[in-house]
RNA sequence: GGAGAGGUGGCAGAGUGGUCGAAUGCGCGUGCUUGGAAAGCACGUGUUCUCGCAAGGGAACCGGGGGUUCGAAUCCCUCCCUCUCCGCCA
């Protein structure tokens, strides 16, 4: 949510930034509703006012006296007054919240204009994605991938997008997520184990409703299959008020992350590449609005060492303003390339929220200076994504022979230094 | 799942219809006292919104929502959560 003071006073300022976006918004209509609840308030407390004075006056009097009768008179009148405009500034309070949540996040000034992504920013570039591999498959196409990953069991049993992962390919799964896990720990992520339900309220501070419930899978009693583990590790806070000394906090998580991926078609969604259930280390910041932006570059270096250790090519993509998402300031993506497929798999996508989520959530620290709660900023982003990495580890390091090397850093997790499709 | 008890400020805990944003204690802050500290004493100590250039004024908040009433922390309904006992269970 963005700040009311703001919208009202700079309401132009809101709306260059918006579009920098490309999305519609309706910034009137809000700072209509603004203006009649503001109006609405004023009669209200007007009204609330009088009761209170009245109520005063009466706790003195004797209760059967004619001047105590008469106040009862008059003061049901007001009752019901106060009673009707009270109902109409709920019900433009509620309004004035919907149409709020409605409105993005607004982009950094470092974020580059772009409608598509072709407007994104390439940062970087690692690793030899560009060197010719005679061998390399679409991982779909290695033989033996479906004693690995049975997708069609998986579809009997659940749906599409449901694979089993099966002996080693299970293994390196857990592998992998050893793996995030303890390097984030070494670059101070304490780790978490959240749930991974949570109810309407999380899902709407952190921005994936109203909008986004599409894309989540909803339980009979209207709790959410986590997205990511963003949701519930970001409201572990909400409506609290932390310690200024105790920021930055750092956490991580891991999660399967489930989402319903309605529309998705193709060859994004062959073999591993989309799923509706995954794996996911999510890496979790929760900041001193001052230091927000540096601590975006470190968490997007966090990020990177996990693929560079890994010993894969990736690049860096700052987003630009159309590409951001709903509630992000600014992003990053990190791809990883898959040599087979000869394309670039998004694995991370690291991002500053600001204190968009924050004001949603509620989540503040006492300020030092001023004596008073300030909202955090957070920042979020995965450290990483197990099927694509494993895509790309499988199209990337297979070998003439049709074995797969596993990267050093992953082999004590591992425990082997090949992965066999016997 | 069944039965019962309960949710009040940072914490503990009073308050069962009226001058209650809420006693008291603890904690915390400032000052006095002291060589210094403790104790003691004095004062202060929530959040949000709103009006105002400001000084300052006003309103809301006793788990959430709704109701009764001139008036609700207090009465009624409902939801959520916690605790105790029983059942069930990894």
């Amino acid at each position: 949510m963005l700040d009311p003071k703001l919208i009202r006073e700079s309401p132009d300022l809101v709306r260059a930034a918006i579009a920098r976006k490309h999305l519609d918004t309706d910034l009137d209509a809000v700072l209509a509703l603004d203006q009649a609840w503001r109006t609405l308030l004023q009669e209200v407390e007007t009204l609330r006012g009088r009761q209170k004075a009245a109520n005063n006056a009466m706790a003195t009097m004797p209760k059967g006296s004619p001047e105590f009768q008469a106040k009862v008179l008059e003061m049901k009148s007001v009752s019901s007054l106060v009673k009707e405009r009270e109902a109409g500034l709920k019900e433009t309070e509620e309004k004035w919240r919907q149409a709020m949540l409605t409105l993005p996040n607004l982009p950094h000034a470092s974020v580059p204009e772009g409608r598509n992504p072709e407007a994104n920013i390439v940062q970087s570039l690692h690793g030899a994605h560009a060197e010719p591999r005679p061998h390399a498959l679409p991982h779909w196409e290695i033989a033996g991938f479906d004693r690995l990953f049975d997708f069609a069991r998986g579809a009997k049993v659940t749906g599409a997008g449901f694979p089993f992962f099966i002996g080693d390919g299970a293994r390196l799964v857990r592998a992998l997520l050893n793996f995030f896990l303890a390097e984030n720990a070494k670059a101070g992520y304490v780790e978490v184990s959240p749930p991974i339900f949570v109810n309407a309220a999380s899902a709407t501070a952190t921005g994936q409703l109203p909008d986004k419930e599409g894309q989540m899978y909803e339980t009979a009693d209207k709790l959410y299959a986590v997205p990511t583990a963003e949701v519930p590790l970001t409201n572990f806070f909400r409506d609290e008020i932390l310690d200024e000394a105790a920021l930055p906090v750092y956490r991580c998580a891991y999660t399967p992350c489930f989402r319903r991926e309605a529309g998705s078609y193709g060859k994004d969604v062959r073999g591993l590449n989309r799923l509706h259930q995954f794996d996911k280390v999510e890496l979790l910041k929760w900041v001193h609005p001052s230091t927000s932006y540096d601590e975006l570059e470190k968490l997007r270096g966090d990020a990177e060492r996990l693929l560079h250790k890994l010993d894969l090519p990736y690049r860096v993509l700052l987003m630009c303003g159309g590409d951001l998402g709903f509630a992000q300031a600014k992003k990053y993506d990190l791809e990883v390339w898959a040599a087979g497929q000869q394309r670039w798999l998004e694995v991370s996508s690291c991002s500053n929220f600001e204190a968009f989520q924050a004001r949603r959530a509620q989540i503040r620290f006492r300020s030092k200076d001023s004596g008073k709660p300030e909202l955090v900023h957070t920042l979020n982003g995965s450290g990483l994504a197990v099927p694509r990495v494993l895509a790309a580890l499988l199209e990337n390091n297979l070998q003439s022979d049709g074995r797969v090397k596993i990267p050093a850093a992953l082999v004590p997790h591992f425990g082997q230094e090949w992965l066999s499709f016997a």
